[in-house]
DNA sequence: CGGGGTGTTGACAGCGCTGTCATACCGCCA
DNA sequence: TGGCGGTATGACAGCGCTGTCAACACCCCG
């Protein structure tokens, strides 16, 4: 009546339990005939392993465990998608958690993924790196995504931060801009910090001093962000282009244009967002290419789960700079 | 050294396991100083109870499936952020997974799901009613959300889709507007085909007769309704407004609109997309609020969960329609 | 022809928990 | 005082699987 167990499907072979589970689990030392015998009857019985039983005694859930800031953030839904879609693949699934940036949360969620026997988490940390290093795990392998966070023990995979902002912010200048607005919370993640390097390092090659009303550093949402853009945009000398250092400060300027109606400063945003190119004019963007950053993230959590022992990672994967038009503007005429 | 199990509590509080267990699940008949020494063991000790072993023998998952179209389509990614939150709060998890809209895999992922044991199941269903019929677990409390699809033994929540039509097409025509097109395949959904009974109500009410040439019903995607938003913009008695009745639908109509340089034509979509309020103009939408169907749906899970046979429920929410600018542009002049 | 592999299979004991049933004790009434 | 019902607790058998170890059949070699 019930689901079928491996005793029926044992009965229905005539081998013992022993054998259907080797047969299930593909050990060696097993006749070829004997396996055809097995599963036929796993076939007739429509059988499928319990895997809270397979769990127990050891075992680890064919499950890996996703905590990311949020889920319907598109960079981390993407990122989501594709560990679903490679989990798929190989008759894994996946548990998602978020931390809504609250470092207690991120702490209990680690836990209690690691509780639920997951066979490997990828988490998107952050907070000061002894505290996270303190919140992962060591009995079940992790990959770090996006952001560093101090961790050393664990495989890493992020972009090239600094590289990418430096090609966004060369970019402008090979436009003709020399007044280059910055905004991002560089106290925030070392992912930040290193983006605001890139803008330094850009503005250096160029000869351009850094003016410090052209940098805002505070805001962290698109909703703080937007009154300082629209405090940066507005002012006599604004800049006449701005270089985002996140989607949602990109947002955040992006309102403050509208607001303006000046569709005229250049812009160029760290991170891809859903319909850039719709925009009026379509979005440069820094694509931080989140599949290729979760592939890469499920390839090394898969080769941790088989080898715990394998050397640690750091894996930095470039960015793309997609010029769509809001970055290839020139400086105002009158600036 | 490993995690503690049910006997550490029982032996540091000097009772058996089956108190401890009474005491883990609130059993009655515990003496309160008991309950509170064996509390204080399991703080002591950090003790969790192991979910898969919980499991066996009867017994679900504290966990909750959810079962979508694709997870990073913005609509989804917030009903899953949403139902995360809200399981979060309850002490459960969120095993998430995608159909990518083929049939085999949506019944795959149903049984897999059902399989893991887990507590319940929100799915976001499609195709025949017999097919997602026989596809839906009597096992396992099941929620259907924003497609009905011929369910009537399951709880449901959806939107009010023709409504939600009717409102947007009246919208257009108080503006002033007459032809009016349609974009979307009416033969994929009910949903679909709801919306396109809402805009033949709508236009039947002031008097204007469905022109076949403005409605399309062909296209799916964004990248399939592009050429037809492109064709119907590009004729000569172009439609001076466009009703898309999906997001997807609407992006086809943006792109179209972006490449013939057109922000004359009014446009309202049906389904709230990321920074619709950003674009030139700001596009008007029926919002679904997915947020509020998410919570709803995991309000009816619970219920169901809690009462496997309470009364069938099917829920249909009202949609917003939120004004931006693109939905109160007037018909041009020269049409 | 015996000894020592190697290949194949099965018996059985857990894994960490919950359900069933038994036990011990209490107060109470006839 | 015996017995009954209710409360508090524990012993023990599963749940469905995998790991350990033993058993048995072969085969090769000396």
């Amino acid at each position: 009546m019930s689901r079928p167990t491996i005793y029926d499907v044992a009965r229905e072979s005539g081998f013992s339990i022993k054998t259907v589970s080797r047969v299930i689990n593909e050990a060696p030392n097993v006749r070829k005939e004997t396996v055809d015998r097995v599963r036929a009857a796993i076939e007739l019985l429509q059988y499928h392993p319990d895997p809270a039983a397979q769990r127990l005694g050891g075992g680890k859930l064919p499950t890996i465990g996703v905590l990311v800031d949020s889920i319907d953030d598109p960079f981390f839904a993407q990122v989501v998608a594709v560990i679903e879609a490679r989990a798929m693949d190989v008759g894994m699934d996946v548990l998602v958690a978020s931390t809504g940036m609250d470092e207690t949360r991120l702490r209990m969620q680690i836990q209690r993924l690691a509780r639920r026997g997951v066979a490997g988490l990828v988490v998107a940390p952050f907070g000061e790196p002894e505290h996270v290093s303190a919140a992962l795990p060591d009995d079940v392998p992790v990959v770090v995504i996006d952001r560093r966070c101090g961790v050393t023990d664990k495989d890493v995979v992020r972009v090239t931060d600094e590289q990418g902002a430096t090609d966004a912010v060369r970019h402008l200048v090979a436009r003709g801009h020399r007044r280059i607005g910055f905004l991002g919370k560089t106290s925030a993640f070392n992912t930040l910090e290193d983006r605001y390097t890139g803008y330094e390092k850009a503005l250096a090659e160029a000869g351009i001093e850094v003016d410090a009303r052209l940098v805002e550093t505070r805001a962290w949402t698109a909703d703080e962000a937007y009154p300082y853009a629209l405090a940066m945009l507005a002012t006599a000398d604004a800049p006449t282009a701005v270089f985002a250092a996140s989607p949602m400060m990109g947002l955040g300027v992006l309102r403050a244009q509208q607001r303006l109606h000046r569709q005229d400063v250049a812009l160029v945003i760290f991170g891809d967002y859903p319909v850039a190119e719709l925009m009026t004019p379509p979005t440069t963007v820094i694509d931080q290419r989140p599949s290729a950053l979760a592939d890469t993230a499920f390839d090394l959590l898969a080769r941790r789960i088989q080898d715990p022992a394998a050397e640690v990672l750091d894996t930095v994967l470039p960015t793309l700079l997609v010029p769509r038009g809001s970055g290839e503007l020139a400086p105002r005429a009158d600036s």
